[in-house]
DNA sequence: ATGAAAGCGCTAACAG
DNA sequence: CTGTTAGCGCTTTCAT
């Protein structure tokens, strides 16, 4: 057979209508043992294949989520994407992968493409985590015109009726000040994102409170701003340095910063873990032999969860909405 | 409205007949501005998204792309998928990402649901890269059973007529080594993967053939065989280091053999670059101030060239195969 | 237990 | 320039 097979063709083939086809392929209601061995047998000698746009077409509803990232090549959330892949591939759903690129406009694209497709569901990291300014209820709108269960992912979007799962920025900022502060050190500086951004801000926010609450005044000399690029935060801890006058810790508020500053550290031949050290938001996972501390997420499972949340939607679209905050381990490693 | 919109009710809406509506939606064929005008507005009013589902099937084609890898959180992958990504949005086509875990049944039934999806085509690295011994033939009879076009990406499959871009291997290691040699060095070790592999085979390949071609003896006690994992990589370097003879450079043939390796250097209180030396297959790309030499691939630029390659034989379908071997930088940084 | 038939929403001739 | 109509391949009643 050199056409594309159709039901109709395994119907007409096996002798029987093509219903009773449709059914040996969904495995519902009643086939005889008999006809369903000789549909089967058709099946395989003609290496039949049933249409998914098709079958999706006729049941109006795919077999396919969506993930909106806004870096696909991040580290962080190609874990999470793998952990999502997971959890979808259990269920034989197929996964597409859409990159915003941070860029708003763009998902707004993306939203109306996928919109389009009958999906089951999708699982989106907005590409602005800071739509309580004012674009929220926009996009609010945007989103629940969709009519499809959405989950949100590593957001700060902890508004409204919907589902999310992320990592509190201000709460891990905060532990992990407040581990260091436990385990004795006082002089605790940060390097700041830009702060026009929330995750930079709530991180920065974490490092305040932790402070203020264990009676610490916040030097301003030792905060330090950046952006959460290498160069910057290499720069910006080559000037520290250079001065003489710098803290006993520093809070990296980012991963991009940590490696920065870990290199500036080196280049300035000073040792990390000895004559400086450091604390970092996300462990770098290159370099375990590093002296430093860290706050530990684990994307994979939040990719994991934030499925799971799906599945669990799709079936009971009417669950009042969870938020669900992952929890992080702080490693502190100082020794004085 | 409440239920959804179909492209009938915007055509008695505009008072039109639903045709016409499917010129306008596709732009296509004629259609008098007041009329397109009128339905435009329609369509605007009521918020109609045409169901790419029924497209698809009426038109016997989808708007997807799937992408298959072997490991989704892989940086290297990962980089891949976001030039994949890249390309296919220019081209308005959604990407379907598959993780087939290294596993080749795993494969074989991701192949299996995506034929069932009339995909526009499929850009894959095969689970297992050494199919030359027996499996190719079933493989490959797998491969053309899905009747539409395929790219194979980062493999060693160059064979039939398949389109094909990767890095190769052998070439890759033979110059790095010889530009090593070039530089001056003479005792070259190597740390390999496990040569069941064919990566592994390949890269310890390359080693042989530029030491041979410089008429340089192997010297079996400077092959270390290890697994492509830090631990092993670590363990056998701290053997090595302990024994006191080792080489002046060694070849560490994946990237996680170079983070045992510079791991195990200083844990043992050596100085990469000045006690021994490295050549790593890979960048590590968290710490560019080591002191190390490498090989520099571009996964991303291999991403955008699958892609594009794909798109290309979607457009011409008959095109004779191609074999696009990628370029890696070679950077030596050895200082005596 | 099985078959006939009516869609699902859209595209693509074709006729006007 | 526009409307009518015949599918696309499958699911799902509804009879039998």
């Amino acid at each position: 057979m050199k056409t594309k097979m159709t039901i109709e063709d395994i119907a007409s083939k096996a002798g029987v209508g093509i219903a009773t086809v449709s059914r040996v392929l969904n495995n519902r209601g009643y086939v005889s043992e008999k006809t369903r061995a000789k549909i089967e047998e058709v099946i395989k000698n003609y290496d039949y294949v049933p249409s998914a746009t098709a079958r999706n077409f006729a049941k109006k509803e795919s077999n396919m989520v969506a993930v909106i990232v806004p870096e696909a090549h991040n580290p962080y959330f190609a874990a999470a994407v793998e952990g999502i892949s997971e959890i979808l591939e259990q269920q034989e759903l197929l996964l597409i992968l859409c990159n915003s690129d941070k860029d708003s406009a763009k998902e707004e694209k993306i939203l109306y493409t996928l919109k389009q497709q009958e999906l089951k569901g999708i699982i989106v990291t907005p590409a602005i985590d800071d739509l309580d300014k004012g674009g929220l209820k926009e996009y609010k709108e945007i989103v629940e015109s969709l009519y499809i269960p959405v989950v949100f992912m590593d957001s700060g979007l902890n508004f409204y009726e919907w589902d999310v799962v992320y990592f509190d920025n201000i709460a891990n900022s905060y532990n992990a000040i407040k581990a260091a502060i436990e385990d004795g050190s006082r002089e605790i500086g940060i390097i700041t994102g830009d702060l026009q951004t929330k995750t930079a801000r709530d991180r920065y926010k974490g490092y305040v409170q932790a402070l203020e609450e264990n009676g610490i005044d916040i030097n301003e000399k030792y905060v330090y701003h950046g952006d959460f690029t290498v160069k910057t935060a290499y720069n910006i801890t080559r000037k520290m340095l250079s001065k003489g006058k710098y803290p006993e810790i520093v809070f990296t508020s980012n991963n991009l910063t940590t490696i920065g500053f870990i290199k500036a550290v080196y280049d300035a031949k000073l040792k990390l873990g000895r004559d400086i050290h450091c604390i970092s938001f996300d462990k770098l996972d290159t370099f375990e032999e590093l002296k430093y501390s860290y706050i530990e997420r684990n994307p994979l499972q939040m990719g994991r969860l934030a499925a799971t949340m799906l599945m669990e939607r799709i079936k009971e679209p009417e669950l009042p909405a969870r938020k669900y905050y992952m929890k992080s381990k702080i490693i502190v490693n100082i020794n004085r």
